[in-house]
RNA sequence: CGCGGGGUAGAGCAGCUGGUAGCUCGUCGGGCUCAUAACCCGGAGGUCGUUGGUUCAAAUCCUUCCCCCGCAACCA
């Protein structure tokens, strides 16, 4: 089909899109993950001639933003345009071909939220009452029941009070039936089928509240036509992006007709309740159609933790990129962890992949086809030609594969789809052993048998290396062009379409191979790990300033991803001897431990300090039995307000030292009493 | 009994609509020499977490218990 015909033909159209992601920090290599993801199934639908629209974005508002650029100096705009930059920068340099990239902050996204805001107002599934929960003061945030740490503030440890908040509220509580019957008659519009039983099991069964939406404790967000006191909250703000990329609620809407519904957004687990519950719920009250899947992936784990900046084992894609190329990170990233569930990202496991992958297979059979060729036949490759079985049998292989990766890459398997262009290199990797062409170039002078049949025989491997240049183009971008150079083939894309891939007989006689680099040159494993140690190393130190939101989080439920990341405490603060000095801590010696009921962390101890007894709850459960604590010194911060866990009164916190799972309890390098204090 | 995922060769995983246990890496031995010390072949290595059951037959179905990991609730 040329381009004329498939112009003329009603084209497919395939809208898959990432979440957009929080800019409060540069991204990592868990939001590559994603990106790339998509990026690789929009290659390949674009490949297959569909009219794609694929979408990548930032969600730039909020008061975690707000308060970055304060504590930076700056307009919260001017702190989210620099690391906007950055963002289109990687995926510039990772080769992600992003149609469109959309940002909250762009104008007619913020009208067309305004918009839709005031539609959903109108038609009364948004309403206006009030918030009641828990306000802290210093950090002028709500916080719910559910979200405050032991009645404090989760964000400072302080005392909250109950407070009202006039607020907007969005009446999900009203869709929960009709999102339950769409999902159980939409048996693919949750993926992978476990996140479907999760989120009607934990979620919507047990029943839906209505949704906050609107917030008058922070400004950075678009505001309420219609009540200038309150901002957009994420919910509506985020999600909508889907559509107002396309231009819903604009003057001109025709690509929106054109592509929405999308076939698939493409999230990480940790926000597919969002995608499933709350976005299809805002879609039927706005009478649009649903998407037609969401795709929640699994998480890329470092040390057996998410990745996340607090945690310093932040991954950096420009790092790795810099140093291996950014195929050979595409390739491992969709190679390595089965598309859905979680994996493990190491350095080894990267190198591993890279050495036996890419350069021992695939790297060194184009060499060695390429150098053979220019040894037996000048690098021209022969017209007459004789084949065996050995030919007939790779030639259906390929064909083979051709549709199992379609079949795999229709359900975005992606990990499944390479190891069968896999299959393709070894068995060629194979042929050559089996047909040992090195042993019929010793006759082609004399024979003409021989070299017919060695004619064949390089004649079969161009064509596999040919169509394996076609099937990884979806996955890594560059090398494809950098093999065909070597083929001969460069520039005539009509030897490259993809539907070739499975067409055999395609690569012309008389062309020419020419000898170039090595496509993945093999890594010195042990010295590579030491430097990707210290690069590691050096960014964490540098990292303080610029914490990003752990993983895809997009509309992330403010509390968990506020959570997690603002608890950090951002190291490069210093304090003065006098703000250490309010801290009171002293020796003390474990008289009695147990375990508290019904919990799994939790150990009430009481302590002796020397003067008096203290009862303290610690989270030491996991790594201490109650009968080793006894008698134990340990360090104790006597001057902490009290606070009650599982109903049990502790006053103060003893001191460990954590990593990862690993925790162990600080205590005193040698005998002294308790009491003693520590300075 | 909060929800969910998982325990299969040294590591990482597949198999789980029941029928002699498989893949990648590593390891050991062999082959080859076109190639990026790469490639090809073969071997060793597993009581498939545990208990009981269904069955002619169970990693695969049911059951007991143990352990690990997320989320949630308590990590002051």
């Amino acid at each position: 089909m040329n381009e004329k015909a498939l112009k003329n033909e009603e084209k497919k159209t395939y809208y898959i899109t990432t979440p957009i992601y929080y800019p409060s920090g540069n991204m990592h290599i868990g939001h590559s993950y994603t990106t790339v993801a998509a990026d690789a199934e929009a290659r390949y639908r674009r490949l297959k001639g569909y009219d794609v629209m694929f979408l990548t974005g930032t969600d730039e508002h909020g008061q975690k933003i707000q308060r970055k650029a304060a504590e930076k100096g700056v307009t919260p705009k001017e702190y989210v345009d620099e690391i906007v930059a950055n963002t289109k920068d990687l995926w510039k340099l990772m080769n992600v071909t992003n149609d469109q990239f959309i940002r909250t902050t762009d104008d007619f996204h913020v009208k067309a939220v305004q918009k839709i805001f005031k539609q959903l107002y109108d038609q009364g599934d948004i309403y206006k009452s009030e918030y009641e929960g828990w306000y802290c003061t210093p950090c002028e945030s709500f916080w719910t029941e559910t979200q405050l740490v032991d009645g404090k503030c989760p964000d400072c440890g302080r005392a909250v009070e109950r407070t009202r908040e006039e607020s907007y509220f969005f009446r999900l509580s009203k869709y929960q039936q009709r999102i339950i019957d769409y999902i159980e008659s939409h048996p693919d519009f949750i993926q992978p089928v476990s996140r479907k039983n999760e989120m009607l099991n934990n979620f919507l069964r047990p029943g839906l509240e209505d949704l906050c939406v609107s917030r008058t404790s922070f400004d950075w967000g678009i505001p309420v036509t219609f009540d200038k006191k309150h901002v957009v909250y994420v919910w509506v703000d985020a999600l909508s992006n889907y559509i107002t990329a396309l231009g819903y609620g604009s003057g001109d809407d025709s690509r929106f007709k054109k592509y929405w519904p999308a076939q698939v957004h493409l999230v990480g687990k940790e926000i597919v309740r969002f995608h499933t519950i709350i976005w299809p719920a805002i879609l039927m009250a706005l009478d649009l159609p649903l998407p037609e899947q969401v795709y929640g992936h699994g998480w890329l784990l470092i040390d057996g933790g998410k990745m996340s900046k607090s945690k310093g084992n932040v991954v950096d894609p420009r790092i790795l990129c810099a140093k291996y190329g950014c195929d050979a990170i595409r390739y491992f990233l969709l190679r390595e962890v089965p598309f859905g569930s979680d994996g493990i990202f190491t350095n080894e496991a990267l190198i591993g992949r890279i050495n036996s992958d890419l350069a021992n297979d695939l790297g060194n059979l184009v060499s060695r086809t390429v150098s053979m060729q220019l040894k037996y036949f000048g690098g021209v490759q022969p017209e007459a030609k004789r084949f065996e079985d050995g030919d007939n049998e790779i030639k259906a292989l390929f064909k083979e594969i051709y549709d199992n990766v379609q079949v795999q890459m229709d359900a975005l398997q992606f990990p499944s789809a390479l190891v069968e262009i896999w299959r393709g290199v070894s068995r060629l990797n194979k042929f050559i052993d089996e047909t040992a062409p090195w042993v019929l170039a010793k006759t082609i002078d004399t024979d003409a048998a021989s070299k017919e049949r060695l004619a064949g025989v390089m004649y079969t491997l161009l064509e596999g290396i040919r169509a394996i240049s076609i099937l990884i183009e979806p996955f890594m971008p560059e090398t494809p062009a950098k093999i065909r150079q070597q083929l001969g083939i460069a520039g005539k894309p009509e030897l490259t379409r993809w539907e070739t891939a499975a067409e055999w007989g395609v690569y012309p006689d008389g062309t020419a191979v020419e000898k170039g680099n090595a496509l993945f040159p093999r890594i010195d494993a042990a010295k590579e790990l030491e430097e990707l140690e210290k690069l590691n190393a050096g960014a964490r130190a540098e990292a303080g300033a610029a914490a990003a939101k752990a993983g895809d989080n997009k509309a992330g439920n403010a509390a968990n991803a506020g959570k997690a990341a603002e608890a950090e405490g951002e190291g490069a603060n210093l304090i003065t001897i006098d703000d250490f000095a309010k801290v009171e801590m002293k020796v003390a010696c474990v008289l009695e431990a147990e375990k508290v009921a019904d919990s799994d962390k939790l150990l009430k101890l009481i302590l002796d300090t020397g003067t008096e007894k203290r009862q303290v709850v610690s989270g030491i459960a996991k790594q201490y039995a109650p009968e080793e604590m006894k008698g134990k010194k340990v360090i104790l911060i006597t001057n902490l307000q009290p606070a009650v866990l599982r109903g049990i009164e502790s006053q103060g916190m003893i001191l460990a030292a954590t990593k990862g799972k690993k925790l162990v309890l600080v205590t005193v390098d040698g005998d002294i009493p308790a009491g003693a204090k520590i300075s």
